[in-house]
DNA sequence: GCATAATACATCATATCACGAGGTATCGGC
DNA sequence: GCCGATACCTCGTGATATGATGTATTATGC
């Protein structure tokens, strides 16, 4: 898939991942695998930003000895999401202009 | 509109602007306008790129004195506008996964 | 007649961001 | 004891949208 079509989504599908439970990156890797694939510097870097921006929450949790970060989505992130399919009304009126067939002259 | 979700769609709809008929940039701004939004830097940027991809070529027009360059599209730019609808299907795909309503645990 | 807006192009510096390459450490299976 | 899986992280690079800025002509308003 192209990356810069890719670009506008990657930030919301980690948003989603999280919406209705808590995960880790490692996790949220493999769920999101069917719709879209990202490489682990990618999220960790997105799971950054969105802290930075207060769209959620890290705990980190002890599990069989090992580290693992939980992000919880707070409600600025759930706000997000909301906006992301609004603004999809404008996306898909693009689209229509993209793929219309018309006459060539 | 964000950023992010912009990049994908700018470079197929400079090419969208001129499927029909040969254009030049002052003008599509204007016809892109109610579609989507780009500043004259952004769009010359663009069309610089997308002619050295080769998907579209360029011919100086002197009109009213005054220059102007009109685009024309080439094969691999329509080539390019039919990839861009085929992973569509994985876009909408995501949207689906970004927007579902499930229960929360 | 003159100022301003519109037409029409262009360049440059900057900021954002996805990603590969590489790193650290633990656990389970064989 | 080795290897793959689990789980995290950093850094450098390349791509790219945009504002600021510049040049030049034509049309319009007063």
């Amino acid at each position: 898939m192209d990356i810069q079509l890719k670009r506008g989504l990657l930030d919301v599908c980690v948003l989603a991942a999280i919406k209705d439970r808590d995960s880790y990156g490692y996790q949220m890797i493999k769920d999101m695998k069917p719709y879209i694939e990202m490489s682990e510097s990618t999220l960790y870097t997105i799971l950054k930003r969105l802290e930075s921006a207060n769209m959620l929450t890290v705990r980190t949790v002890e599990h069989n000895g090992r580290l693992r970060k939980y992000y919880h989505i707070t409600k600025e992130g759930l706000a997000r999401i909301d906006e992301f399919k609004n603004e999809w009304r404008e996306v898909m009126l693009i689209y229509q202009f993209v793929s219309k067939e018309d006459k060539p002259q």
